[in-house]
DNA sequence: CTAAACCCTCGACCTCACTCGAGGGCAAGC
DNA sequence: GCTTGCCCTCGAGTGAGGTCGAGGGTTTAG
């Protein structure tokens, strides 16, 4: 049983475009054609595609995703390289969630102030402290129509 | 006290070409300018800037950061306005949280079986099935270079 | 008064990751 | 044998998010 483009862009939610992308890209060299020129997907190059899916949802670049693939074709070899590109992917993916999670953590301290029963409160005196900023620097007031709403 | 484009380039982190894209984008209608048209920010402008910046590293679009400024800049009134951005902006990022921390570990297992004493052996394994599936089908073997490996 | 080191705008250019249309081939049903 | 619905390649186009250079003004130190 093999699998036809379409078929596989159901199954991925990656539409046909983006499955013909990567072909070109170097991401799917593994997909066999039958007579007609067609893909003709297998199981075990779902498995792959799905790899391929997990660099892509964890940020790696098409280009990175292409040198992972590129060693996956050339045998039990890389396996070193494989790993080790992995490996740095890995610790840049948990740097990124750090990130992601200190600075969901401020959006949610804003979120806090804007729920608050005194929102509207806190919210005019953090105003108010921007714009006695500007003016005792002698700046514009920038906050023209906040102040005056 | 006031910072310059180049202090702030360099206490953010952002290059200056960047700051004056989000101001061309209107994500910086707060700063205000002196007599020759340079911007001066505040600590007050470096405070928004920072909020800026976290919905930029979770991910937010500038179109829609754009918009969170404009409800700060209308004032108190648009506090609910800006709530509701936050909280699906919030949302969002949640889900893309666990998407990349799924993924992230199906990468790990990736990384156990290169990391395990008999790495090499499994891949073989992996790569046999492969190639064998690709026969079963009548398709033509695509991890040529692999398997001569 | 001049050089160095800033600052400005504007518009062109770049990368990335698609997205799509044109032009054409194949395969099944009526 | 013709329509419908797939499939293909190639190359152009899109949108987001910058990045940069040209041309020109400002500020500061010598």
């Amino acid at each position: 049983m093999t699998y036809s483009i379409k078929d596989v862009s159901e199954r991925t939610g990656l539409s046909i475009y983006t499955l013909r992308y990567y072909d070109k890209q170097g991401l799917l060299p593994f997909v066999a054609r039958n007579s007609a020129g067609y893909r003709e997907f297998t199981d075990g190059d779902l498995l792959l595609l799905h790899t391929i899916c997990c660099l892509k949802n964890t940020g790696m670049k098409i280009s990175d995703i292409r040198r992972y693939i590129d060693f996956v074709m050339e045998g039990p070899s890389s396996v070193a390289h494989r790993r080790a590109l992995l490996e740095s992917h890995r610790a840049a993916v948990q740097k990124q969630l750090v990130l992601v999670r200190n600075n969901l953590k401020e959006i949610d301290a804003k979120l806090a102030i804007y729920s608050a029963p005194d929102a509207a409160a806190k919210v005019s005196q953090e105003l108010q402290a921007a714009v006695g900023e500007k003016t005792r620097l002698g700046l514009a007031n920038t906050f023209e129509k906040a102040s005056a709403a």
